[in-house]
DNA sequence: ATGAAAGCGCTAACAT
DNA sequence: ATGTTAGCGCTTTCAT
């Protein structure tokens, strides 16, 4: 049984309603918006009459009448990374209370900077936009910043509300953790250089550098499980191989584990690992990463906040909020032999 | 230093443009959507005035004067289970060579329905709905499609778009499986009883049957990891404890793993576990889940292919796609002892 | 090639 | 309590 597939591209107006009910079409409005002045009987009628032509309001004239978006907009990196899934879940809960649409988008490009999907945001008329994460030079951010409000979620740009983690704390426990375990060969697995993501890196290299140790980094073609798979493939040589390896995140960490595996090295008899996030999959039994947990929910909640006082307040001088960050240890880290 | 944050919610309109450069608004309209009718010159001094004011174009003030909408709304249920993130992608593959925004709207309950979810896509004013999942019964679901175009993911509905997969043949593969392991107490975790995504459990329930087995269906509040592993401390009980689990997907799976850890036993060796998804988490050294795969990306790809048609070709009969799956065995299932 | 004018669905003064 | 009217930023006939 097949029946045709009703569904037009939606056409019963405000307009529409009034009519069947015999007043004005100011009455509909205000009706559906809760403004005083509506009698109960007519605004039930209404409320009878829209539910039976099956009227829907319309946002987005609504907006444009009121010169005033009633939207979010929100721009996440990678979907695979639980950590952006983190953030929206906390974005949305600190949204909630506040009767404001959110809109995701998310960027098709993991490593390079994808503009597109910040512009179509704009384009939808979002009231501010929190972008996590930003892989445009400063200047970009800052520009970008000055035709939209913009929270920059995990990573700090100068005069722009920034929201995110201290790197620089997490890192050092990262890495400090694995010295004290007697590493000495330790290599970091990381993407791309943008500039604002490279708090890691540094603080990897500098913290080598004062253990007396030479640094040993792999670029990555992005921030994947992937291409850290296949990045990795260059430690895994026969001689000189690191005895232990700082991903840049878990999802890195991950990639660099699973071709270890295939390289017959055993986490963390032959490998020492330490990821980034503590996401979800660190956690599992069975996979036991040790890594650096950055409170994803929370800076999304935070991000969420400053969106919205951003909003209230369009004038205020720039935010910056910097979250702890704390290591947490477990299987995947061990003394070296 | 804390330079004030700028951004005003955008302000600079086609007007502006026009005046700038001394043409009227309409040259400007048609100078943006490359219509034709506008020499070279002008353009260009459109485009240079545009870019000097910093112009966005307002993509919803189009979309009414248009009474047309550029937009496709996307639900997804939970972005936590990766085979929603799969499906976005997918969906965002079929649709990038047609010039459609595609916004995304996250339900807020993993095991309840929420129709405000998909209410606020149609507030947005998107041409058509692609939801996955919708656990609404199918009377709502079918009244939903009345007043947008709707395309049903993961589900069928009758006389709406569906594009689903195969879940009898895949549920059958993996529960012949383990009886052919030799496993007879073989027990199923879901998650709550909506119609149209009882297909698993009341496949299981009949190969049990045929088999001349007792199924034990263990139901969690939700979908999710927590969920199940919070349920399946049913199984855990010192007597009677089922040899394998058939789970209704992998975060379940997971989440039954997580558990049966916590209670001492050990996978496969003393439970074998059969997930649903074959998702990237299935796949990791370290989990190894045998897993139905249901081709979560392809499911994606073909639902935002015919979200397009059914924008085309609004009349046509509702479109009814199943596509295969297939199990893939891993090291998580094993001989029962 | 360019412009004038009407209208999309809604809101918001400002009447009555 | 209810109605009138003028836009919001854009597209789109229809003129010129």
């Amino acid at each position: 049984m097949t029946r045709p597939a009703a569904g037009r591209p939606h056409s019963i107006t405000q307009a529409d309603v009034a009519r069947e009910v015999g007043v004005s079409r100011t009455l509909v409005s205000f009706a559906f918006r809760g403004a005083p002045g509506v009698s109960e009987e007519t605004k039930q009628a209404i409320f009878d009459a829209a539910k039976i032509l099956g009227y829907r309001h319309n946002a987005a004239a609504a907006d444009l009448a009121r010169k005033q978006p009633s939207t979010i907009g929100l721009f996440l990196l990678d979907l695979s990374n639980e950590v952006y899934v983190d953030i929206f879940s906390g974005v949305r809960e600190s949204l909630s209370p506040a009767k404001k649409r959110l809109i995701l988008s998310v960027s098709r490009s993991r490593g390079s900077i994808d503009p597109d999907s910040v512009g179509s945001l704009i384009e939808a008329r979002v009231g501010v936009v929190i972008a996590a994460t930003l892989l445009e030079p400063d200047a970009q951010v800052q520009e970008l910043a000055r035709s939209v409000p913009l929270v920059s979620v995990t990573r700090r740009v100068d005069g722009v509300d920034s929201v995110y983690s201290d790197n620089v704390a997490g890192t050092q426990a990262a890495v400090e953790h694995l010295l004290r375990l007697g590493h000495t060969r330790i290599a970091h697995v990381t993407g791309p250089a943008h500039q604002g993501h490279e708090d890691r890196r540094q603080t990897y290299e500098s913290v080598m550098r004062q253990a007396g140790l030479v640094p040993q980094v792999v670029f990555a073609q992005d921030y994947t499980q992937e291409a850290a798979s296949e990045a990795s493939d260059r430690l895994f040589g026969p001689w000189d191989r690191p005895t232990a390896v700082f991903a840049h995140n878990d999802e890195m960490a991950l990639g660099v584990r699973e071709n270890a595996v295939v390289h017959g090295l055993e986490v963390p008899r032959d490998l020492s690992l330490v990821g980034y996030d503590n996401s979800r999959i660190a956690r599992l039994h069975g996979i036991d990463l040790t890594s650096v947990d950055l409170h994803a929910l929370e800076l999304g909640r935070t991000a969420g906040i400053t969106a919205l006082d951003r909003l209230a307040n369009p004038g205020g001088p720039a935010v910056d909020r910097k979250l702890g960050s704390r290591l947490v240890v477990r299987g995947s880290t061990a003394a070296a032999t």
